[in-house]
DNA sequence: ATCTTGCATCGAAGAACGTCGATTCAAGCC
DNA sequence: GGCTTGAATCGACGTTCTTCGATGCAAGAT
């Protein structure tokens, strides 16, 4: 009755229960390499939370210090990494969550044992 | 040897409900960045999944066709990046998991609707 | 004390990454 | 048609990362 953990083919026990095989262990880096990134992990995060699901380059870009095609080559990794998706739209583009992606990486990171929920460690202080 | 908590600093709401800061970026990143290694999730892999939440040394170097050096230098990474840690125990040294980090990661990129579905027009489909 | 074993640290070489300016492509407007 | 705006691609440069051999340190064995 595992139905979250499974959300993106059967194919990955977690990361936690059993050693990783070295082609998917290949696979998965590939996933978190594109959030090894600061400015990615804050792109991925504006797209998300996005209320309407969608988030325009326009307004993406202007939240860095950075030039446009710093911020697009981050966005095509994120894309490359299977987190996000694009569509172009008249002039503008318009980039959305794959929450497959983060909902494998949740399961592949939870243990079965450990009651994992968002922002409460398990162990130690609760302060 | 043990470098405590640095990593569960603030209350996290979240990667995928609100813009993530830039030092929260920032933080979260280099724990990603160390699992964006084949060898390092691997080996994680290999100290989690343990049956005595132990591993020695010895038992991770002979499963990779790297280095010894190379090997220690991962582990260096990981137990930097508050994923795991160490103890001289003898001639040997041993290694577990610290699930704090991977319960917060797993939380991070866990959305609260937890219904997977997202009304994009394209599933499977990333190019 | 000396030797041996297990693991960490120290540079160094090669590859990969992040960033930029310049350019190119797509779409709308004059 | 030509012009303007939004975004992706192209080279290039400096930094960071992965890996190695050589060395150093800790602990047990002889």
């Amino acid at each position: 009755m595992v139905g979250r953990s499974e959300a993106a083919g059967a194919c990955c026990p977690g990361l936690l229960t059993a050693p990783l095989g070295e082609e998917q262990a290949e696979e998965l880096a590939k996933v978190f390499k594109a959030l090894g990134d600061p400015v990615r992990l804050r792109l991925l995060s504006m797209i998300a939370s996005r209320a309407g699901g969608e988030v325009c380059v326009c307004d993406l870009t202007p939240a860095f210090d950075l030039s446009q095609p710093t911020i697009s080559h981050h966005l095509k990794l994120l894309r490359q990494a299977g987190l996000i998706d694009c569509e172009r739209r008249g002039t503008w583009v318009y980039y959305w969550l794959l929450p497959e992606t983060t909902d494998r990486l949740a399961g592949v990171l939870t243990r079965p044992g450990g009651t994992a929920t968002a922002g409460s460690p398990a162990t130690g202080d609760a302060s």
